[in-house]
DNA sequence: GGCGATATCTTGACGCTGTCAAAATCGACC
DNA sequence: GGTCGATTTTGACAGCGTCAAGATATCGCC
């Protein structure tokens, strides 16, 4: 066995994994620091010595997803099945929004305000999260050399409207808000849609 | 004079006037029952006898935008002055962007998860939202019967796809993710072309 | 093997939050 | 003038994040 911590053994961990599990079935606003304690079976400020703050244990938790949405992204990407350019980009698009919809929470703590706005990023989330976006600009400029997606503007640029575009839709669906589940595979479709059919002229 | 209230007088809308006052300069999170009736000198719960909840509160806040953002829209379909339909449909799309920048606490609450998701918007909330909403549809009808937007999928579908694209745009500038300020005129841009320039084939 | 340093955990406390219950105050109407 | 109901206040409760001190266990080193 690895060197085990002290009281607890591998406390940070278990931290994380019962804050994902509380927030995955009672919301964000459903964990605090000492419902969580209590879940681990710790006292209440035993996890600060192993996050500075709460925001610090919300970064930690957004990492996690960002993690998992790069390597779904890599899977769709290095997956030899795929075929043509246009199925690519379908597929990661459907692939995103599932992402959001089974993990609305997690989704939440990624871009949401609570951590971008309210509180402020860890360094190493910010990074991953950079690292995140490049990953999907360079699919973007993928698409456009394939002719999927228009050429007219930077990669960047294109990459930030489309990105856009399925942000709010994953945003308009978790919130429930103008969007009703049933309706969603039709309107992502219609957003792949007219992203893609913009030809030059 | 009009019927006025006991100890206060006009108590209900100082307490929205100061709550809008309070999220503007220090954000929602900065906004509490306590504060607010400190704010406008009266006791903890006295906001309580206008207010069922916070929520209700937050739900007036986020009507009022509604009912800004409504006349704005109504503003530029009827100035005779706009030219084309594609003139008209950009200058929405910027007016609404510029809404947000604005306003980004009550576009916040407009929107955002806080009342939509945690909360449990009030029933007239709920209402002026839709008929928000169906107000852009009505739009986008309209752009679609002057070619500006494609009409291969129903309004419905398309205005919820264009909508998600705009609320995509505004929210990732709000929160300050992947979106600079000083980018922001060329990305809409960029989704303006993106999305009115998808003819049929 | 013992010891001091250090990482880890606990207990106590503070000020903040939303909101309920009961008491006090006031305006209007019969 | 007395009553009623609307409004406001005071008091209280449970919950929150987190800081400061103290307790405890483990590690590195002699």
């Amino acid at each position: 066995m690895t060197t085990k911590p002290y009281h607890h053994g591998e406390l940070r961990p278990a931290l994380v994994n019962a804050a994902n599990a509380i927030i995955r079935e009672s919301g964000i606003e459903g964990l605090s620091m000492r419902r969580l304690a209590d879940q681990v079976g710790v006292s209440r400020t035993a996890p600060y010595h192993h996050f500075k703050d709460k925001n610090a244990l919300l970064c930690a938790i957004a990492e996690m997803g960002f993690k998992e949405q790069n390597s779904m992204t890599r899977e769709i990407l290095d997956d030899p099945e795929n075929g043509n350019s246009q199925a690519v980009f379908n597929r990661w698009v459907r692939a995103y929004i599932r992402f959001a919809h089974e993990n609305p929470e997690t989704y939440d703590l990624m871009y949401g305000r609570e951590i971008w706005k309210g509180g402020t990023p860890t360094p190493s989330l910010q990074q991953i999260s950079k690292a995140s976006f490049r990953l999907w600009v360079e699919l973007v400029a993928k698409m456009q050399a394939h002719g999927v997606l228009p050429d007219r503007h930077s990669a960047l640029r294109t990459g930030q409207a489309s990105w856009a575009a399925l942000h709010g839709m994953a945003r308009l669906l978790i919130d429930g808000i103008y969007i009703e589940r049933e309706d969603l595979e039709e309107i992502a479709e219609t957003v792949v849609d007219l992203l893609t059919r913009a030809p030059a002229d």
